[in-house]
DNA sequence: TCATATT
């Protein structure tokens, strides 16, 4: 459908949205903040975060069964100049109370990417030149960064990233250099497409280093060693010098990466099949924003003049109060008071002092015989073994935290070198990363 | 040997 369009824009299609509302999609910035208290609402962060810069809307990351926060949060400011001005404020500047380090204020997955206007560039011949790249790309825009992949000699690994300045100066080499435009001294033309972000091609080096491992392509490195670096898992389709853009093959193989992802998952984390069944769903989309699958043929669909991404960021503000609250779902929000187990899991700071920091855990320890174990010396807030994200096994560390600095040092006195399970414990007060005092 | 999280 997109290539029936011919030289036909596509800004027909956009009726329903006004120039400016466009205009503003385009400058907007996501935000993502970490180490949000849990009891923090929307509000309480829009205010916060207005004092520094504008703000146009905040999200709350909830946990999708509970509806409670997983503590952090997207902010979207109208320009880069506010977000940036976000960050200065409050990255890595101070904690606010219940958190137990200081806020994290950064760029959201794959928003840098969108805002350089970055191009990756493949099929460049072994010994091509940073101006031989740049003639060629500098006939559509101002090239604001080039970079050339090379190897271990100075010989190209035959592609390239490439900044413009603005996104239709990307756009408009993208179309008119993609499969089409042969470089001297290269029997294919280039391959042009949007650079993936960086959570893609974590995801791509992942996905081939598996693929690698489990299949066996013999020489299949040696024969193609300029784009099996950046290509999906290490395969080829058979070239057509159309190049891969729009062709259908290559975006297809990144919509297989999230199944095979999931497959994987649940090969090292069988516990989850019980609790949770996931259909593969139909609408799995390699990047943030959802389209029906049949939008994005080639990768570089969420910067198409004229197609708008849906605006639907999920859990605004103004979502409080079209989401009631059954009496049924309120059951679980218990307070800390009552629950039983003396803080088990939940990751609450004590006072200053009152922190500790225990290494050499027995392996098989969890939450609720951490806090067990440390249950002697006082009220135990909170006490949290920590495991491997991964492979869910303990990192045999964790944390325990006392209502009072005098029944943390009991418990050190008490157990630290103790011997618990094989080893002996080490029991010390936390590192404190407070940097800043709290509002 | 001192931390997670990306609708």
């Amino acid at each position: 459908m997109e290539e029936a369009e011919g030289g036909g824009r596509k800004e027909t299609e956009v009726e329903a949205v006004g120039e400016e509302e466009e205009e503003e999609e385009e400058e907007s910035v996501k935000l993502f903040v970490g180490q949000v208290p849990k009891h923090m609402t929307e509000s309480d962060l829009l205010s916060l975060f207005k004092e520094i810069a504008i703000v146009d809307e905040v999200s709350l990351i909830k946990d999708k069964a509970t509806r409670s926060s997983r503590g952090c949060c997207f902010v979207v400011c109208p320009s880069r100049k506010e977000a940036d001005k976000a960050i200065e404020a409050f990255h890595n500047k101070q904690t606010l109370p219940g958190a137990s380090s200081p806020l994290q204020v950064k760029y959201a997955d794959g928003e840098l990417e969108r805002l350089e206007h970055k191009l990756f560039v493949g099929m460049l011949p072994k010994n091509v030149t940073e101006d031989e790249v740049s003639e060629v790309f500098s006939e559509y825009g101002n090239i604001k960064d080039l970079h050339i992949l090379r190897g271990s000699q100075k010989t190209s690994k035959g592609c390239a990233f490439i900044k413009y300045e603005t996104k239709e100066q990307a756009l408009s080499a993208l179309e008119a250099l993609n499969g089409k435009h042969r470089m001297e001294g290269s029997s294919v033309p280039l391959v042009v497409k949007w650079a993936d972000t960086e959570k893609e091609s974590q995801t791509r080096r992942a996905q081939k280093a598996h693929f690698q491992n489990s299949a066996n392509i013999p020489n299949a490195e040696s024969r193609h060693p300029s784009i099996f670096g950046t290509l999906p898992m290490g395969y080829i389709p058979p070239y057509d010098g159309y190049g891969y853009q729009g062709h259908g093959t290559y975006g297809l193989m990144q919509y297989r990466l999230p199944a095979m992802q999931n497959q994987y998952h649940s090969l090292i984390s069988p516990v989850n099949q019980g609790t949770t069944v996931r259909a593969i769903s139909p609408d799995i989309s390699p990047r943030s924003y959802s389209m029906p699958a049949a939008s994005y043929v080639g990768s570089h669909y969420p910067r198409v003049p004229g197609v708008q991404y849906p605006v639907a960021y999920p859990a605004v503000i103004c979502n409080r109060a079209l989401s009631p609250r059954s009496g049924a779902s309120a059951a679980h929000d218990g307070n800390s008071a009552s629950s039983s187990g003396g803080g088990a899991g939940r990751q609450i700071e004590g006072p200053p002092g009152a922190n500790l920091f225990i290494y050499h855990i027995p392996q098989e320890f969890g939450d609720l015989e951490l806090a067990n174990a440390f249950k002697g010396f006082g009220r135990v807030l909170s006490a949290k073994v920590y495991v491997d994200k991964a492979t869910d096994a303990s990192k045999c560390f964790g944390f325990v935290s006392y209502e009072t600095p005098e029944a943390a040092q009991s418990a050190i006195n008490a157990m630290n070198g103790r011997q618990l399970g094989g080893k002996k414990l080490k029991v010390q007060h936390k590192r404190d990363n407070r940097q800043s005092k709290t509002y």
